[in-house]
DNA sequence: ATACGACATGGACTATAGTCCACGGTCAAG
DNA sequence: CTTGACCGTGGACTATAGTCCATGTCGTAT
């Protein structure tokens, strides 16, 4: 195949295939071209781009997918591997999220005290004094 | 103040300050240097970095820094503007978090199914089969 | 013959938030 | 007089995830 039907097929775009192809993600590389000079997909690749999307749709970097995929590359790799980077990713996504709802709160603080008199930005901002 | 006494007082490192003055979040390009050429922060740079500083702690990019910072400028621009801006931040915050916690679900999901023998990467993984 | 579409390659550019480096001037101490 | 600390400027580089563009080749249809 192609990589106007790869693209097709998979959603990605040209570029983007080339992009992972540099990344390292797909390896094709090594593998026949026609006489063109065109490079000739095989099946495989277009299952690994699937592989890709599910992933990256589920939040992985593709740098924690190249490990993903990295980790599966050797032969002898259980799939225990995968429940532990998906065990690692929920982990991280957590982190993510108290950040957040730790930012949230202090906006909301910060909300609350200028809706309240009690203006924190009023200091830092002259033109600000009494306005709030 | 010279650009080091501006850094030891912000916590701001030298590269950062110029950075944020190429920015244009502070502007001092204008004031007067001394016959050194060294530019001389006025006391108000000092506090500008200072409500750099809590409002970056509150999630704010340095974008959204300059449009907070542009609207005060304006001397007619009352400070409604800033209950506007935390409010808008406070959405994008809640979008940013709701996003996260829909991945987190996926991620769950996948682990879920994953150790209850659905695994839904063996279709994708062949060397996968049957280990997961 | 030539135009058009599909391909390959390399390099530049986007946003974000800086960091680092080189080169050069300035200033105070020894 | 020279060393070290401090300053200024410009440009390169980091990670992330691509996109876009120029140039050149190949294949097919008119």
């Amino acid at each position: 195949m192609l990589i106007g039907e790869l693209s097709k097929r998979t959603g990605f775009s040209l570029d983007t295939i080339r992009f992972y192809e540099k990344k390292g993600l797909i390896d094709v590389n090594k593998k026949e071209r026609r006489d063109n000079n065109y490079k000739e997909y095989p099946e495989h690749v277009y299952e690994r781009l699937m592989l890709i999307k599910t992933v990256k749709a589920l939040g992985f970097t593709l740098n924690e997918i190249d490990e993903f995929i990295e980790a599966w590359g050797e032969e002898s790799a259980s799939c225990s591997n995968l429940t532990t980077h998906l065990t690692d990713k929920i982990n991280r996504v957590d982190q993510q999220i108290k950040l957040l709802q730790e930012i949230r709160l202090k906006l909301s603080g910060s909300l609350e005290k200028c809706l309240s008199d009690n203006c924190e930005f009023e200091k830092m901002i002259p033109s600000c004094i009494g306005k709030c």
